[in-house]
RNA sequence: GGAGAGAUGGCCGAGUGGUCGAAGGCGCAGCAUUGGAAAUGCUGUGUAGGGGUAACUCUACCGGGGGUUCGAAUCCCCCUCUCUCCGCCA
């Protein structure tokens, strides 16, 4: 949510971030809704002192009930339409996007992200290298095709030492972010109306939503809705910041509309998994906190000898809720190129806004939280390991810091 | 699923028609005391919004919504949520 105030004092600001995010939004509009809503605020306000004042004197002048009684009906013609116009204003706030950090590259799709920096080795084959459907089916790891039977298409099954492999990535990832200062939760895997609004994903990804029938609930689309949510209409204390958060959970999209992307098994489903990095701190400390949450983003790659690049995300590919947005893209020998596994976003204050998620210092200095939303893995790291790590025969080396965890080094490929 | 109790400020908790934005406590801040601290004492301390250069002032808010009344935290209706007991259950 954007501060009221800027609305009114420099919808201009305003009018240039919608018009950066190519976003069509009649800001003037809304300024002359405040506007309106203001000056019948102010009458209502008005009238009501005179009530107050008048009530007061009822117990020794008679006349005054009269008054009253001619004030409560004027009261509530103006408070009606005051109703109609705070809703437009509410219903306006709720899709104005966030403000855009100056240096977010500009364009339109995910080819116009800005490359920062790549690391690793890209891996180099003597044979001809197979995807992670390919694989999965050789190694009896993936089923699609049950998924599809038992649930619908997009949804699937990790099976056996595939299985395995994900719990073990999940676990060590939750472990490793422990041990860098964040605190672990399971959270509910359905949120109401309220958490997805105030954390962004509503109105402005409603047909991503998964809800249920007869329920204020919907499936979580992330446990970032959750996380950030928990500390919904709180006042946190400011010596208690930043408070950092990580949790498993699984993630359900629609995917609506997505069909024609590259989706060859199970890159883009309607169920994924996922390890999540929250960080609620002070505003002069989110792009402190957005780097740090990127660079545990990387340790973790690094560690499982996965090879990436960091993009700075340019604006149409932001969303409207991010401030900033750094990805960052594995390699997939499969698909021989550089694809999205992870997405860090600082979203100031526009989350704990909708939230009221505030902060008080000691010296009792006010404000609303920032928020960061990282991923720190999903299944897509699995399939990027299974395609950058295959042999020849379609067996998987396992990296080394899940060997422990998963008990054996080697997938093997079925003999023939 | 059945029965009952409850929802008040950052937290706990009193308050059954006007003098209540709300006692008291905790917490927090300042001052005093101290070599320093603890303890103690005094003072201050809700949120949001409008108007004013400012001192200040007005409005709303006691789970949410509606109603009664000149006037509602308090009375009435609806809803939501929480807790306790019973039943069922991973």
């Amino acid at each position: 949510m954007i501060d009221i105030k800027i609305l009114r004092e420099n919808p201009e600001l305003i009018e240039e971030s919608c018009k950066r995010r190519g976003m069509d939004i009649d800001v003037q509009k809304l300024v002359d809704i405040e506007k309106e809503y203001r000056a019948l605020n102010q009458k209502v306000q008005e009238l009501q002192a005179e009530r107050n004042k008048l009530s007061k004197e009822c117990k020794d002048n008679p006349d005054a009930r009269v008054q009253v009684k001619e004030i409560k009906i004027e009261l509530s013609e103006i408070e009606e339409k005051a109703t109609v116009l705070k809703k437009d204003l509410d219903d306006g706030m709720g899709w104005l996007p966030n403000f855009l950090a100056p240096e977010v590259p500009d364009g339109y799709v995910d080819e116009d992200n800005k490359e920062i920096r790549k690391e690793g080795v890209v891996p180099s084959f003597s044979f001809e290298r197979k995807d992670h459907q390919e694989l999965g089916e050789l190694l009896d790891i993936i089923d699609t095709k049950r998924g599809a039977k038992v649930a619908q298409a997009g949804f699937y099954y990790w099976k056996g030492k595939g299985a395995q492999l994900c719990s073990a990535l999940f676990f060590w990832t939750q472990q490793q972010l422990v041990n860098r200062g964040f605190e672990l939760f399971m959270t509910p895997c359905a949120a109401k109306e309220k958490t997805l609004f105030g954390t962004g994903y509503l109105p402005f990804f409603a047909d991503q939503t998964y809800g249920l029938e007869n329920e204020d609930l919907a499936l979580i689309g992330t446990s970032e809705q959750t996380l950030v949510g928990y500390h919904a209409d709180e006042m946190l204390k400011g010596e208690d910041l930043p408070l950092s958060y990580t949790s498993y959970s699984p993630c359900f999209r629609t995917e609506s509309g997505s069909y024609g992307k590259a989706s060859r098994g199970i890159f883009r489903v309607h169920q994924f998994h996922k390890v999540e990095q929250i960080v609620f701190c002070k505003p002069e400390d989110s792009h402190k906190y957005h780097l740090q949450c990127l660079d545990n983003e990387e340790y973790l790659l690094k560690k499982l000898g996965i090879p990436y690049r960091v993009v700075d995300v340019c604006v149409g590919d932001l969303g409207a809720p991010g401030y900033r947005k750094y990805d960052i893209e594995a390699y997939f020998a499969g698909f021989d190129g550089y694809r999205e596994v992870t997405s860090n976003t600082n979203l100031t204050d526009f989350q704990s806004r909708r939230l009221g998620i505030r902060y008080k210092d000691k010296d009792g200095k006010k404000g609303f939280v920032h928020t960061i939303s990282a991923t720190a893995v999903t299944d897509r790291v699995v399939i990027a390991i299974l395609e950058n790590n295959q042999k020849e025969d379609g067996s998987i080396i396992i990296p080394e810091v899940l060997r422990p965890l998963v008990g054996f080094d080697v997938i093997e490929a079925p003999k023939k």
